[in-house]
DNA sequence: TGAAATGTTGGGGCG
DNA sequence: ACGCCCCAACATTTC
């Protein structure tokens, strides 16, 4: 057995996949002396890995392995250690004396727990582990209400995080990565990372994250507002896989908006981006201070709603069989792409609940199964702002009516006909609603595949206002 | 980041 | 010409 040799410095990559603007990284490198040695890492932990797609699996190795040969690049190594993060902590004290570790928060449940036993564990042996900020522009202890308190209401939370805002927030931290000197990096055997084929939007790595942004800085970032909700057009940014891993980061998002700003003026339509930004950064802070959403409601009393648990329904929804070509055509979005457009995310998972009243945490598993963006935070938030469980839960405001949504943001039905075979010959006046087609029409224009609606959207609807007021009454 | 029901208004047809 | 009615379009309220 090797003697153990001195202070390792060693930087953990995690939701961070890259070396531009790293806060941590910045700090390890200003932290290093000439004769330290230090390592890079990512734990490669096949329990966590197991929740995973496969195109987002294919995402994280794309990603991987850009930052690889960019560390490369500069006579660097990137070493992919196999287990979990205690198991390969343990690991690394084996082979050295003390080590320190810097890595950037992250705030879901589990990653404060893993976190806290890493730190534990790195303690007992004169280590440690530094976290810093990097994920979202404000710590969750940063926006709270003047009591004190976390905030619970999106607006409100947003008008404190802009009144603090300042330049600190969203500045570059110019990580030195040259002045590293390479003999010093050490390289430990690596972990191979599987291959899956990619989502045919997005492939991985920070090449592209940086593509995307560019990208959406000229075309849609002046006309988000107006277009972000219409799933046939390309008007939203795609940042979220990027945002998800960190190929791209928050404020590099943050000051393209301030560009655009400052290029072309204030506009509410760069405002709404700058306030979608934000709803991912409210979500963070609500997971944080409210941890218990992982497996239950925002707000405990609609634990209490007896949600079905049919899989017959359940399985129609996952494979795009309702009858409801919307819902359709967004879940085998999903299916085949790993990624839903937002204003259709709503319109499905509202279906899910709201019509089919089916669990909102069996959607939102689903949802972890196949999309690449997925990020805990937005999707759980997402889908109990759907179901009414969370913050500002209002029933009322929250059942879409599935026909009129699609349409509204998709009235000619480009984006049902794209990803709904069976109808795409079908005329506009019944593209929305096929059941309303005769059987002759159907045969006509090539439909009779396509199921009809696996329920009446009005019943359902009162059954479950009946089902939201039944428990406030209750109370 | 709704939808449906209800209320209001104003222009045009028509007796 | 006048007033009444209808109804679309828009606004407000309610769930």
């Amino acid at each position: 057995m090797p003697e153990k040799t001195g202070i390792l410095k060693v930087f953990w990559f995690r939701k961070d996949l890259r070396i531009f603007d790293n806060r941590a990284l910045s700090h390890l490198i200003n932290d290093i002396n000439p004769g330290d040695k230090y390592l890079f890492i990512y734990i490669k932990n096949k329990d966590r890995l197991k929740f995973y797609g496969e195109m987002r699996l294919a995402f994280l190795k794309k990603s991987l392995e850009e930052l690889s040969s960019t560390l490369k690049e500069k006579n660097l190594s990137l070493s992919i250690l196999k287990g979990n993060s205690v198991e390969a902590f343990s690991m690394l004290l084996s082979k050295y004396k003390q080590i320190s570790v810097c890595s950037n928060r992250q705030i879901e449940p589990y990653s404060v727990s893993r976190d806290k036993k890493v730190s534990e564990l790195l303690n007992q042996s004169a280590s440690e582990l530094k976290l810093y900020s990097d994920t979202m522009l404000f710590e969750p202890n940063e926006i709270v209400k003047d009591d004190g308190t976390p905030y619970s209401v999106f607006t409100p939370f947003s008008k404190k995080c802009y009144s603090l805002l300042n330049e600190n927030h969203y500045s570059d931290s110019r990580t030195l990565i040259d002045k590293l000197n390479p003999e010093n990096c050490i390289k430990l055997k690596s972990e191979k990372l599987e291959s899956y084929i990619p989502s045919p939007i997005f492939k991985g790595g920070r090449q592209e994250g940086l593509e995307f942004l560019k990208d959406f800085f000229n075309k849609g970032l002046s006309k988000y507002k107006s277009q972000r909700d219409f799933p046939a057009i390309k008007g939203t940014s795609l940042m979220s896989p990027h945002l998800h891993f960190g190929t791209v980061n928050i404020r590099e998002c943050w000051r393209a908006a301030l560009k655009k700003i400052k290029e072309k003026g204030d506009s509410p339509e760069v405002k709404t981006w700058m306030n979608e930004l934000l709803w991912r950064e409210f979500y963070y802070h609500i997971t944080f201070h409210s941890p218990y959403v992982i497996d239950g409601a925002f707000k405990p009393v609609y634990d209490k709603l007896k949600w079905n648990y049919d899989k017959t329904l359940f399985k129609k929804w996952c494979e795009g069989m309702t009858g409801y070509p919307i819902v359709d055509a967004g879940m085998r979005q999903l299916n085949k792409e790993g990624w839903i457009h937002n204003r259709v995310r709503m319109v499905v998972a509202m279906f899910l609940t709201k019509d089919l009243f089916i669990d909102w945490k069996w959607g939102e598993k689903y949802f972890t199964e196949k999309l690449v963006d997925l990020d805990f935070a937005s999707n759980n938030g997402g889908w109990q702002w759907s179901a009414s469980t969370g913050c500002d839960a209002q029933p009322y405001f929250r059942i879409f009516n599935p026909y009129l949504q699609s349409a509204r943001f998709d009235a000619k039905g480009d984006y049902i006909r794209k990803y709904v075979k069976e109808i795409r010959n079908v005329p506009e006046k019944f593209i929305h609603k096929p059941d309303d087609m005769t059987k002759e029409q159907y045969i006509e224009y090539g439909a009779s595949e396509y199921p009809k609606p696996l329920i009446d959207h009005h019943s359902a609807k009162e059954r479950t206002i009946s089902r939201f007021k039944k428990l406030s009454e209750n109370k």
